[in-house]
DNA sequence: GCCGTTTTCGGCCCGACTGTTTTCAGTCG
């Protein structure tokens, strides 16, 4: 039984937090914060890393002591250091931590005044008007927290990407169109292609920001206005998604860009890097003393600190500067690269659109191929397929396919993994067809060990092209299955084996870290959009935005190939 | 707590907005 990274960097953010109330020393802090960021989106896990005897020292902002407090997790479960900080301060204070409006400062302050321990006990002071009452605090302050009481959402959701872009699409079109705009981006996690957003960040250039601004907060859509400045502003869309405009001059748009988009520890490094090489850097741009140097544009930016071009998708901290440095920045995949979809439905199980009509989509988006992936009869809620209905299929396509001129629909199947790790139709029936994506569907809460044996089992039927959503997440709904996912990386790269990142906007399984664990280990991906419909053949944006989030280039991903040059890559027998 | 072609000690990104303030602290990104 060994610990997972995403347990680590919540004990850390933990024990960051508790100090941060005690008043400690903040850049001692910053530390345990980098550290948690680190681990959570490490492509490794931890203890596979100790255990293989890697030196956690190596990574970039983990030194002896985080070492250290990082074993003791992984051998003990526990972290002494976080133990100790739980009996000075209650650690439900790192829930008050998260009203906004509320710093560790006031949380403090409120502690030590109030003896206030939980949210319960904040809400009965909000209601008895003591908080108020304290010094710094004033009625708008009360008004926040009460209203964050009474509306806070327990298991408050961060928002699909793909859902924002529908949500923020009329603010920016009514803004594009005000005068004196000249440029307009969504920057932020937006802008870096996250999977989900918790606000969305609006860059506009303009030279005077009065009128964008008034249109800004004034949109029919805006439910709050949070903040108006001159340069900045906050609203809440009736969604409840948060926005926040900046204006600057078409000047310094491009070091604006760069700020906005962050991340905040890509902008912290390379700002560090700008200090070493005697500049500013801020939102306004570079700065040699007090002449400017550039920020017209990004690539000013990381010119002026003596690197190439990063793409935002890579702007995490997590080794793009290193490799910018070194000219090893990945190409990364992009939509033009795909040639083709592994992954789609019928009205045979659970899609929309006939053959005739998916192929025809797909042909429009210029794909050579499409494989049909119906589910198999184990599936009884969408009627699977058995072998006789997959055989009438199979012939289906035989005849469309003699028809086709540069295009073939792919006879396949996403064929159930059963419990034991078997699969739903016997070898005779997959060896008729051109390629076999198999998926989990049932039994998501099997151990650990378990599940990922499960899936292993799986992949020795060399019939097996494609591990289709291979930890079945669903965003905001349903967890990841738990799963040794190096192990069983390496046991799909041993087989020659590939998993599949599933392009659905709930799905978007693999994760980006994932899809680094894969490169790393030399397992390819078929990057796939599940489409329930022709219209969803358009998801493929989304996996791609994942994919290079995940750092893969065309060559790691297994549709940018022909058809005739996929043959030869998936032929396990 | 981390880190090092200025340093093993002394730095650690930087600015805007709000609320409660008479000049700024706290929060936020």
């Amino acid at each position: 039984m060994s610990i997972q990274n995403i347990e680590i960097s919540a004990m850390l953010t933990q024990l960051a937090d508790l100090l941060e109330i005690e008043g400690e020393n903040p850049f001692r802090i910053r530390a345990y914060r980098n550290a948690a960021r680190l681990v959570e989106t490490l492509p490794r896990n931890v203890a596979a890393m100790i255990a293989a005897g890697e030196e956690l020292s190596k990574l970039p902002g983990i030194g002896e002591a985080l070492a250290t407090k990082i074993k003791e997790m992984v051998s003990t479960g526990h972290l002494q250091a976080l133990e100790k900080e739980e009996h000075r301060v209650p650690p439900t204070l790192s829930d008050l931590l998260k009203i906004p409006g509320l710093g560790p400062k006031r949380v403090h302050l409120i502690y030590e005044q109030l003896n206030i321990h939980t949210l319960a006990d904040l809400s009965k002071a909000v209601d008895a008007g003591k908080l108020r009452a304290l010094p710094g605090f004033g009625e708008k302050t009360e008004t926040m927290v009460r209203q964050y009481l009474q509306n806070r959402n327990p298991g408050a959701q961060r928002v699909l990407r793909a859902t924002v872009e529908q949500l923020v699409s009329p603010l920016l079109d009514r803004l594009k169109k005000a005068p004196g705009v000249k440029q307009i981006t969504v920057a932020g996690s937006y802008r870096r292609q996250m999977e989900t957003l918790g606000d969305v960040d609006l860059l506009v250039a303009a030279e005077d920001s009065d009128e964008v601004t008034r249109l800004f907060v004034e949109h029919d859509d805006v439910a709050k206005v949070l903040a108006r400045g001159k340069t900045k502003s906050s609203v809440t869309l009736r969604s409840g998604l948060q926005v926040d405009l900046r204006v600057v001059p078409e000047l310094s748009y491009g070091a604006a860009l760069h700020y906005f988009t962050g991340s905040k520890a890509h902008n912290i490094a390379i700002r560090t890097r700008g200090v070493q090489a005697g500049l500013k850097i801020n939102e306004y741009g570079v700065f040699r003393g007090t002449e400017r140097v550039g920020g017209r544009t990004e690539a000013e930016v990381f010119k002026a600190v003596g690197l190439p071009f990063i793409e935002p998708e890579l702007r995490e901290n997590q080794g793009e500067i290193e490799a910018a440095e070194k000219g090893l920045l990945p190409r990364l995949v992009n939509l033009p690269d795909i040639r083709g979809d592994l992954h789609s439905h019928t009205p045979a199980t659970d899609g929309r659109n006939d053959l005739q009509t998916l192929a025809q989509a797909a042909r429009e988006k210029g794909f050579e191929y499409l494989a049909i992936t119906d589910h198999s009869k184990r599936m009884t809620l969408v009627h699977g397929l058995n072998a006789t209905r997959l055989a009438r299929q199979v012939r289906d396509i035989d005849k469309l396919n003699a028809a086709f001129n540069g295009f073939r629909l792919l006879k396949s199947i996403e064929v159930d993994i059963l419990e034991d790790g078997s699969l739903d139709l016997s070898d005779d029936i997959l060896d008729e067809l051109d390629l076999v994506v198999a998926a989990i569907h049932s039994r998501f809460t099997l151990t650990r060990d378990k599940q990922t044996e499960r899936l292993i089992r799986a992949m020795d039927n060399p019939r097996v092209t494609i591990l289709a959503h291979p930890t079945g997440r669903l965003i905001n709904e349903r967890k990841p299955m738990d799963l040794d996912l190096e192990r069983l990386l390496k046991a799909a790269q041993e087989r020659g084996c590939f998993v599949e990142l599933d392009s659905q906007p709930t799905r978007l399984d693999l994760t980006d870290a994932a899809c680094r664990m894969a490169h790393d280990l030399g397992v390819k991906v078929s990057l796939s959009t599940d489409a329930h419909s022709a219209v969803e053949l358009d998801f493929m944006r989304h996996g791609i935005a994942q994919a290079r989030r995940g750092w893969l280039t065309a060559a790691d991903v297994i549709n940018t190939r022909t058809w005739k040059d996929l043959q030869r890559l998936i032929k396990r027998k």
